[in-house]
DNA sequence: TAGTGATGAGACATCGATATCTCAACATGA
DNA sequence: TCATGTTGAGATATCGATGTCTCATCACTA
């Protein structure tokens, strides 16, 4: 049985998959062991694939990344208004769904490469909020720095809240961006 | 030397605190010679003091429920208007600083009671929120539940940033009220 | 100063997780 | 059917962390 490459890649990206689902839903501490259960394999053929744990992080940041700066360069968040930016940002990292949550949880120990992941995912986002500042779209008696963190912490929230079922994907982005710039309170 | 109880008491308050500050800020992945170390003492005298590592971390949820139930019960915030009680559980949940910043770390695994705790120290504030619901104060196109999400979701960020020395303690739970409420677009 | 008790350092056993290896069973293609 | 290659299960070595123990040292007190 001569397995094609492609099935291969096929099945290191149901593992990855897997993996993502599980390390944002248990943390960190989720052992290879629990990997290869929830994933349907062998303890054997998950360290065949991955030969280490470390490999397995790496690959599960480097899947986040190709599809986060892939969904940010294409939501072109230089090119439109401050709200559309933030609608389109919320949608990309919610629409990333476990892998960006899995990354979130891991922290950025295993990202192969943190200024380009900086570079091309957080920092589109932080130049559209400071562009906001600037513009006066957003307010200027705190930091860019500080709204930024603002902005993550209510997508992160949400993006917990859709993997448990809590909340819609749809609902998700709509709730980050007019929670961030509007608030709760009727006007 | 016959040390009085006060003192070990005292000591074992110490132990607890530099845990917290490691725990949140490295992860639950920390050691207990990494606490130890933090603390000044040596590995043999702090399992002195916490038999185990369970109990270190039994001991600390304890401190930050007693913290917490204590301040949110003098918040009274069912007795206040909604800014004003928001305002205060931001302030009671920051003042508490890292010791709650380690429960949420570690999650309610080693809370003792965590109905007890449900009850003295989060369903205050989501009773609050669902005041704030029924009174037209709080936009109801969203199930209260997330409401409570995202602002817990903006207070835990913001009690990070101020264990990273990024916000001031003052600032923090103006920030998270306002954001919360109002948004940080200009009105 | 002598005695009591706490401390820190280090040795040690144990446990769970990682990582490696072998082997029997199985699926696919010739 | 046969050969090839993949898989899962299990045995095993290794490693780090937990937890236990001893002992020399030190601080405080009588």
């Amino acid at each position: 049985m001569v397995r094609r490459p492609a099935l291969r890649d096929h099945i290191a990206a149901g593992i990855l998959d897997t993996a993502a689902a599980v390390l944002a839903e248990r943390g960190e501490s989720v052992s290879m062991a629990d990997i290869a259960q929830a994933a349907g394999v062998g303890r054997a053929t998950l360290y065949r694939y991955f030969p280490t744990r470390e490999a397995l992080l790496l690959g599960l940041t480097r899947a986040a990344f190709e599809e986060l700066s892939g969904r940010i360069a294409a939501a072109e968040l230089d090119a439109v208004p401050l709200r559309e930016g933030l609608a389109r940002a919320a949608r990309a990292f919610i629409a990333a769904g476990s892998r960006y949550a899995a990354v979130v949880h891991v922290g950025k120990t295993y990202v192969e490469d943190p200024a380009e992941f900086d570079r091309a995912v957080a920092e589109p986002v932080r130049a559209l909020i400071r562009r906001g500042v600037a513009d006066r779209d957003l307010r200027a008696d705190v930091p860019a720095e500080v709204l930024f963190e603002m902005f993550t912490a209510l997508l992160e929230r949400s993006l917990r809240l859709v993997d448990a079922g809590r909340l819609g994907v749809e609902q998700a982005g709509a709730v980050v961006t007019t929670t961030f710039l509007d608030g709760v309170a009727p006007r």
